[in-house]
DNA sequence: GCGGCATGTGACCGACGGGTCACGTTCTGA
DNA sequence: TCAGAACGTGACCCGTCGGTCACATGCCGC
């Protein structure tokens, strides 16, 4: 269980390019993607500035992208994993969304300085006018939208599920999410005494939306 | 109904800092804060730049922050007085709330700029490094979610809604109305189809949060 | 050892933009 | 009519930072 396809060489490149990803991503986490400076980034990998173009050409730009490819990878795949491990039928709907969330929640509080990059910039971006960002942003919050909506519709066509619109359904419960996370998030939000628990916001969140969802509500 | 108090040159004064404020809305929401320059928010307004120094000495965060103050000042009114205009228990608790979310989204597309510079800037505040910006944007947020959890927490005392912390429950209200306008916001967000509807998006909300929040859900 | 390639480096460059200020113009009140 | 206050202006100053490049360092095959 080797990586054989790979020399000691390239090894030591993809280690490094790692350290200034998350020398990068700390940076742009505390300080705002405009905010940061190569300087820092730099400072914090260990490295000269000019090394870091030796890794990504694009400069600042490229490493913001890369940083965003890998979360919205991360979240991709684990709704993927998540559901393909779910015999259908098995355990109630409610219960299957309800650790779904409980999972979503506890990959963001695992990876907390990505999460307050993707609220920082993310929604920048989407809005902003250089149109190349926007569509590039837009790809990516569709590829999540459209794995976590394919268990939602899946529940309505079994008719477990309210009959909506599956697409914005699953937009919703991301959004609840982010939403509980900027709630409870120790990080600025001024006093607020709790921290995210996964499993009571899950609770929270399933509480609120599936008891509605649920066509057999009691 | 004049506005005896004053001058025509304390009004025209007035009129010149509320020109400011609107150049640099459209400015601050079209670019990102850090990336509107002065010199542009100068030319929108018909000023030269040194004249924005005469209204706002604070520069540049001066401005910002004379707008997160409306903004929020707006939204705390709203909520205040649709719930003061409520008799209670004149209209079941589920339209009551349906249609304040209504006035809600309708609030913000009807103020799309303002709603642009909230969710580009204001997230990345609460979130950065600088504690005074931390604590000023939380205490505008506890404002609004102060005004919206009391009506809230009125029915649940009176037994209308599941018994559940309020302020919580105003916040995810709050995110949601965010969520519901982030999806179909025409601006950005690639090529989605719809637009947004204040009813529609009333009725998507209301459908999912209250059938599961009303304690007699059928 | 040696030639050459890959890589690291940080002083430097250039643009950019927030903030200033000395000057010109306009308004006011006597 | 006029003195002086209020106001508008934009050229200029200056710090900052993304990006570059000439050079240094180490590593490899021979």
């Amino acid at each position: 269980m080797e990586t054989p396809a790979l020399t000691r060489r390239d090894r030591e490149r993809l280690a490094r390019r790692r350290a200034i990803l998350d020398a990068a991503l700390s940076t742009f986490a505390a300080k705002g993607y405009e905010g940061a400076t190569l300087n820092e980034v730099a400072e914090r990998a260990e490295f000269g500035k000019g090394t870091l173009y030796n890794y990504f050409p694009g400069g600042k730009e490229e490493i913001l992208f890369a940083l965003f490819d890998e979360v919205y990878d991360g979240v991709v795949d684990l709704t993927n994993d998540y559901f393909a491990g779910e015999e259908e039928g098995e355990r109630a709907t409610r219960d299957v969304f309800r650790d779904f969330i409980a999972r979503m929640i506890g990959h963001f509080v695992d990876r907390l300085p990505m999460f307050l990059l993707l609220i920082k910039e993310a929604h920048r971006m989407a809005f902003d006018e250089e149109a190349k960002n926007v569509s590039y942003l837009f790809a990516h919050r569709e590829r999540v939208a459209e794995a976590l909506s394919k268990p939602i519709q899946a529940a309505m066509d079994r008719g477990e599920l309210k009959p909506m619109d599956a697409h914005a359904v699953a937009q919703l419960m991301m959004g609840n999410v982010h939403g509980y996370l900027m709630y409870t998030c120790p990080t600025g939000c001024g006093g607020r005494a709790s921290s995210p628990d996964p499993e009571q916001g899950a609770d929270f969140i399933t509480t609120i939306l599936f008891d509605g969802l649920l066509i057999d509500a009691q």
